[in-house]
DNA sequence: CGCTGGCATTGAACTAGGACAAGAAATGAA
DNA sequence: TTCATTTCTTGTCCTAGTTCAATGCCAGCG
C-alpha cells in the first residue's frame, strides 16, 4: 500500500528506511467518493493529497460563472492548493473536486510540520514537488498562448493518454481554453484525417 | 546592500542575524548590461538572480518564431529557470534576457547546496519563494485562459503599474499573449473612454 | 422497461483578435 | 543635427474560435 507513494517521493530525493518509515507513519489514509468537493472557494486548503488511486480535477470559476480546469491529478500524483494556503493564510481561490471514487494519503499542514521537523531531508523533496508543478504550469502557459486549439488537443492526448477516456469531452476542453463545441469540432476534423 | 536581499528572504521565514551573516556571505554579485542574454535556450541554468537593481524578461520562443514572455522581474524579484535546471538535469527551454542594465545577487547550484548545508532553514524559505512563483503563474494562466485582451490589459496595469512605463508595448503584448497591434488598438480604446 | 438529465454533435451567425501593410513617432548612435 | 532603427498607431481584410440553438445519444434510475 505505501510503496506507491514511497517510490514517488523518492524519485529526486534518496531516503532510507528509517525516514521513509516515519513518513508512512504520518500518511493519513482517506477514501472519498466521485462528485465530491474536497475543497471550495475561500476556505483554506488544509490536505495535501496523493492520489492512490481515482481521478481529481482543480478548477477556477471565472467572473461569468464558466470553470477553468487547471489540473487534472490521477494516480500518483499530488493535488492540493499548495500555491496559497497554509503559508499566506489566505483563502483558497480554487474549487477541488473527485471525478471518480477516490483513494488519498493526505498530509495535513501539522503532520507535514512533524515530517520536516522529524526528517529534514523531506523539506527538499517537496520542495522538487513544488518546482515540477511550477514547470508544468509554465509549459501549459505557453501552450495555451501559443498553439492552435488542435495543436493544444494533439499534445493533450500525447501527454495524458489514458485521461482522455476517463473524463468528459467538456472537461479537457475546459483544460485546454477552448469551449466543450469547439473541441468537438477539432476531434471530428482529426477524425477525418 | 544586503538589506533588500535579506529583507526578501526573511519575509515568510524568520533568520537570526548568524544565518543572514552566512546567507550574505555566499551570495555573488554581478552587474549585467541591458539587452544582454543571461540563458539561452538548451543551456543548463546555473543561476538563481535576484534583482537589486533593472528589469529583466524570461520567455520561450514559439514554432513559429514568436516569442512569449513568461516573466517580468524588477527590482526584490528573482529570476531563473528553476522549473527544470539543476534538478532533472534538463537544459533549459527559456531565454533570459536584461532589459535594462542591472545588478543582482546570485547563487550557483553549489553556493545553494552550501547555503542549505550551512543553514537548512533556507531550505523552507526557498521552497516558499517557489510555491509563491506557482501560485502567480496559476492566476496568469486562469487570466489568460478566461479574459479579453482588455481586461487583462487593465489587470497588468493595475498590478505592474510601473512596468507599462519601463518596458516596450509589445513586450507587454506578448506578456498578455496577444499581438502588439491588438495591444494598441485596446489602448486607444481604453484611452476613449 | 421507459423516462430523465447530462453529454456530444452539428450548423449558422457572429466576434475578438490576428496578419499584413504603410505611415508616424520616438529613440539613439555618430 | 541627421540618419537609421526600432516602436507605436491605424486601417483593411481575414480566420479561429464562440455563442446559441436544435438534435440525437446513452447511462442511470424509478
Amino acid at each position: 500500500m505505501y510503496s506507491q507513494i514511497n517510490k514517488n517521493i523518492s524519485r529526486y530525493v534518496t531516503f532510507d528506511a528509517d525516514e521513509l518509515e516515519i513518513f508512512d507513519s504520518l500518511l493519513q489514509y482517506k477514501a472519498v467518493p466521485k462528485k465530491t468537493i474536497m475543497l471550495q472557494i475561500d476556505e483554506m486548503c488544509s490536505f495535501e493529497a496523493f492520489v492512490i488511486k481515482g481521478c481529481v480535477r482543480k478548477y477556477y470559476i471565472d467572473a461569468n460563472g464558466f470553470e477553468v480546469i487547471l489540473q487534472f491529478a490521477i494516480e500518483n500524483a499530488w493535488i492540493s492548493d499548495i500555491s496559497f494556503s497554509n503559508y499566506e493564510d489566505k483563502p483558497s481561490r480554487v474549487y477541488i473536486e473527485t471525478l471518480e471514487d477516490c483513494k488519498f494519503f493526505m498530509f495535513s499542514p501539522e503532520t507535514k510540520e512533524e515530517l520536516f521537523s522529524k526528517a529534514p531531508k523531506f523539506e527538499r523533496a517537496f520542495r522538487i514537488l513544488v518546482q515540477r508543478s511550477l514547470a508544468v504550469t509554465q509549459d501549459r502557459l505557453f501552450n495555451t498562448i501559443s498553439k492552435t486549439a488542435t495543436e493544444k488537443y494533439l499534445e493533450f492526448l500525447e501527454h495524458y493518454p489514458t485521461l482522455s477516456q476517463r473524463v468528459a469531452q467538456h472537461y479537457i476542453a475546459s483544460y485546454l481554453g477552448i469551449s466543450a463545441e469547439f473541441l468537438s469540432k477539432v476531434r471530428t476534423k482529426i477524425a477525418k484525417l
